[in-house]
DNA sequence: TATATTAATGACCAACCAGTCATTTGCAGA
DNA sequence: TCTGCAAATGACTGGTTGGTCATTAATATA
């Protein structure tokens, strides 16, 4: 004789919602923990489900990872290249704006832990590492170099070695989400960095160090 | 009857140099493959030791983390701070000089890798972040603070934020490190990054936007 | 209501690994 | 050469986890 279903034993059919829920248990965990501590019976309870379900849905935990890049980072990604192609001030505006807004709506965000997961733990999984660099990495790339060559074109930047000077735009934001998913995490100090103050004084120093001048 | 010992099974006894070829055995391995994703077993293979003989010269693995961090980075450190008290020209000369040999006798060597992997593992491991913020990176931002209040009190620098400019200042550096132990490695690219061309125009950058301005 | 379909389950398997300890054996001193 | 100390070993333990699959049960349809 089966036990009497109680509220936590009893089945429920929702095809509809599982991978969405899935998907979020499972972004939220491989930001706490990183991609190989996290383990899958830990997603699918957060999900409210079984293992057995989760791997009903996603075949291995590689193909739960990359949903989660994809439903997670490519929307993002698409929102700030239109931002940028709308822009129609000054490039040292537009630089300040994208620095600015990135880390209020990404970096300060759930969300950037997967840069850092992947940074993280690429040597032990290429595959995923592969996989981000050409969702992720290559198309942010282009957009930081279009916001640099559009200064120069302008004649608001002096010119300027554009692959170099795009990582300085890149590194702090690097900094800013290795910092906030390790060391705030373990040795919180409201005194230590404060993520937009610094972000916003970077993207004036590049400016300021971009700038053509007057002769 | 024991199988005559060969040249791979015969035992030697070696007391003094046992530890120092375990820490440079980790060292690769922890820089390799992450803390948690190296065994212990193939620490000690590595060494030319059984997995036994580990364990009675480090009792944890945590412990022979530690070993390695003391063993590596803190002579590094402070060569570095003897670097900059003798120095006695320009600020701006001595910032890039302090940036570009950084990456030249420390980003650019294995020991690197011991950053990247604290940065990649503090969330499950947080003794070992905080072991190494107190023995590693608080007293690095001090020498980089040293550095920017020199020039400030020499006149060579605008007043600064100290802080925020000297997260400028270790960006590229956690940047270098991270790029150099992850995507190089996973999708090698020699059009990519190139670190000391990179670091030290980004130094310049910072030199140029910090320098005092003629009226 | 009876039946077919399939979403959901969880016990199970094989593989992995930090750390232990009884045993072996190199070696220094007598 | 003999003997005692301790350096070195590796089989073993207890605990973990990705992924499987036979079974269960919710729901649609007749």
């Amino acid at each position: 004789m089966p036990t009497a279903p109680t509220a936590s034993t009893r089945r429920v059919r929702r095809k509809q919602d599982r991978p969405g829920e899935l998907l979020q248990a499972a972004l939220e965990l491989f930001v706490e923990k990183g991609f190989a501590a996290t383990r899958s019976e830990e997603v699918a309870q957060r999900a409210g489900v079984s293992k057995g379900t989760l791997f009903l849905y996603f075949p291995t935990k590689e193909d739960l990872f990359k949903a989660v890049v994809q439903a997670t980072l490519v929307p993002t990604l698409a929102q700030g290249q239109a931002a940028v192609s709308q822009f129609d001030g000054p490039s040292g505006v537009l630089l300040e704006m994208l620095m600015v807004r990135w880390w209020q709506e990404h970096g300060d965000t759930p969300a950037s832990g997967i840069a850092k997961l992947v940074m993280s733990e690429a040597r032990n999984f290429p595959a995923l590492a592969q996989f981000f660099r050409e969702t992720v990495i290559l198309p942010f790339r282009q957009l930081v170099r279009t916001v640099l060559q559009r200064g120069v074109d302008r004649g608001e930047f002096e010119p300027m070695n554009i692959d170099l000077v795009m990582h300085s735009v890149l590194s702090p934001m690097i900094f800013l989400v290795m910092w906030k998913h390790t060391i705030s995490q373990v040795c919180p100090d409201p005194q230590d960095v404060q993520p937009e103050a610094f972000i916003r004084e970077h993207a004036r120093l590049l400016v300021r160090a971009l700038e053509r001048r007057a002769p």
